[in-house]
DNA sequence: TATGAATGAGCCTTCATTCAT
DNA sequence: AATGAATGAAGGCTCATTCAT
């Protein structure tokens, strides 16, 4: 995070104080909820008037976009870094699955943002998953096929499906972890996840037998 | 209204009334969103005055309660039915995914409700988290414990994780579907998720080399 | 009060269940104040369905009117009775300021609507007072008259500005009482009211000067 | 709004909008009666938004609330002004008196909202009586206590009951006064009021005869 | 007569947004 | 660029009254 350095220095410049206001407003929304808090609060906790807030942002709901927008962007050039010196695809998606929860770990408030009030309505949520979701989706789904191209992952699973067991089980830790009162380090729990997903539950024996018929 | 005839058969009876409004809540909160969705559109869905609706419901919050705790109720004593003839864990489990995924796939409105309307606030999410869902992880947790006691899963797999994972990745079918243009079966999709799960996603040599360590 | 005996073996009188609804309105005005209390709070407190009030009263207004009305009218014969074997005006006068306060110190609910809930506007107040209230005023104003014809009070003191002097007294000894946690006899007020006004606060070397000049 | 002019050059500083609406709210509850009227009665006839009433007061409960404090505190103001240069107690009383009636007389529509409207129920009633009312009591009975102790009042009356019974002719006269078609000047009642009760309305001889024994 | 479920008009209050300074 | 006072639309909820039974 690079506003950590000095949020006061940041206010004087124009984009330094957009970061602050998206800031402020990421923990008012963590705190009271998106339609609970009032632009008022998030100009207070920014240190700004209530003015000031529509000369950086159209409306509301944009501050709650931009958060979303801000961090995607973040974090795909964090992932890109990542990932770019793994060659073996189920490295690649064990960095993705530790990324993804180290992320929204470190940032309790941003963490609620996403996981409780970016779903807000439909209305987000179709915008929300139409774009970024479905290119995230999407790169998990072919780092599975990579995977299933190289042999370390079974061919006879569909990656499709998956990338949404693998994304639905990470945005579960998260959830879980923000909605407990217990404090716990989330990206301690990709692994277990990924163990579970790789290796699967069921011993060889069952593995054999056709369960899955109807 | 079509929906006015058969409706009008149901008026008479007290509950009778009390679900039409409660089912005409879930329509407008699907279609227009919780927030949005005025307490008049609920009425005027169910064909009753504004003012009927507080006979039945404390307040417009209450309303939204009420749908999540009568399908639970509902869904509770599906499952206890369902599952009463099943010895195997794993078809338990089964079972439990199918269940699950069935009836939200049955009505698309009840499921914008549960995957997106419900989860407006930590306020609401910390409430519902808090007793039926943590319940349902804790029976999604036992029978995962009894399945590795039965020697059919591996002992070596937290089982809350492994539930954790488990509902993580029903409830992403589940958003995935609403959100989807396509119309296509979500039951349909239980089994590919348990395959993948129960099965992993690694081929057998993969399983061997040690990849979870850091 | 002749409604004393039963209220249950009236209820099955026309009037009997009019006094009985009549007298509810009275606990439930006093208690909650007239805007505050429900048409239908007074029905429970009646023991009766909340439009089985409108069966004997046209609206809640007329609740508090008949309230009044009602009572009135019951002064008003036992003032008759009380002062028909007075001779003495100021006996008379002593009688009437007694049984003012003698009436509502027997019933502090009915002592709170008068003193409060009738007040509620102008409305109200305006149509008491042109007819109920300006006959009291006149009867005390008339007394004291008599009271100067028969030598007994000055002659130079306006028998207009007296009465209201008067009941204003009586009125403001009525509100205290009902405002005031202590509990004591109201009617008991009733002569040191009387002795002030009769006799004057000013000793008599002051009642000589003539203090109000301007 | 022909007070529209005048109050253009107010609205510039903060107390002046603020005591914009208080006139305001003080016409319009006169008008209509306090719950009749509408918050945005008073905003329309204040030349303001009625979100603006909000910014300034907390509630309309507060409007009627606020009318009280502000005019009890001017005329606690006027009160010590005027009684400052007056060494005999029965002068001061006597300003009082006048003060009471002038300061009600000066504007029909406060005395209105005083008389009528702030009596709505006992909820106002107890909360102004045992502060502001509870005071001005203490200072009519302190000041009878002097003119006592100064020879001026008989000693066996009791000065409680005696500032109750001049509070309460003083407040009658008012109460007559707005109820009145008749428009004449309230503050010429004092005097009469005073005279009956400083000298009393019964001639000398009545007053030698034991009258007040039960 | 009596019921009480249903009605629906009405109002206080909130708060995102604007704009004069 | 920044302010923050002012705006006014919007909506949840109440409750007096009605009326089918």
């Amino acid at each position: 995070m690079p506003r950590a350095e000095s949020a006061h220095a940041e206010a004087h410049t124009a984009s330094g104080k957009r970061d602050l206001i998206l800031r402020a407003a990421t923990t008012v929304f963590a705190r009271h909820g998106f339609f609970s808090a009032q632009v008022a609060d998030v100009a207070r906790e920014a240190g700004v008037a209530a003015g000031t807030v529509y000369l950086y942002f159209r409306s509301k709901d944009d501050l709650l976009v931009s958060i979303f927008e801000r961090n995607m962007k973040d974090a795909r050039t964090e992932a890109r870094a990542a990932l770019e010196g793994l060659a073996s695809p189920v490295e690649r998606l064990r960095a993705l699955a530790r990324l993804h929860l180290d992320r929204l770990g470190r940032d309790r408030d941003l963490a609620v943002v996403f996981q409780v009030e970016l779903r807000q309505s439909t209305k987000f949520m179709e915008r929300l998953s139409t774009t970024h979701l479905r290119e995230y989706l999407g790169l998990m789904r072919d780092t599975i096929a990579d995977a299933q191209a190289d042999g370390a992952f079974r061919k006879d699973v569909n990656p499709t499906i998956a990338a949404k067991v693998l994304f639905g089980a990470l945005d579960e830790m998260a959830t879980n972890w923000i909605l407990s009162k217990r404090r716990y380090s989330l990206v301690g729990e990709a692994d277990g996840v990924l163990e579970s997903l790789l290796n699967g539950l069921a011993t060889k024996t069952t593995k054999d037998t056709k369960e899955n018929t109807r």
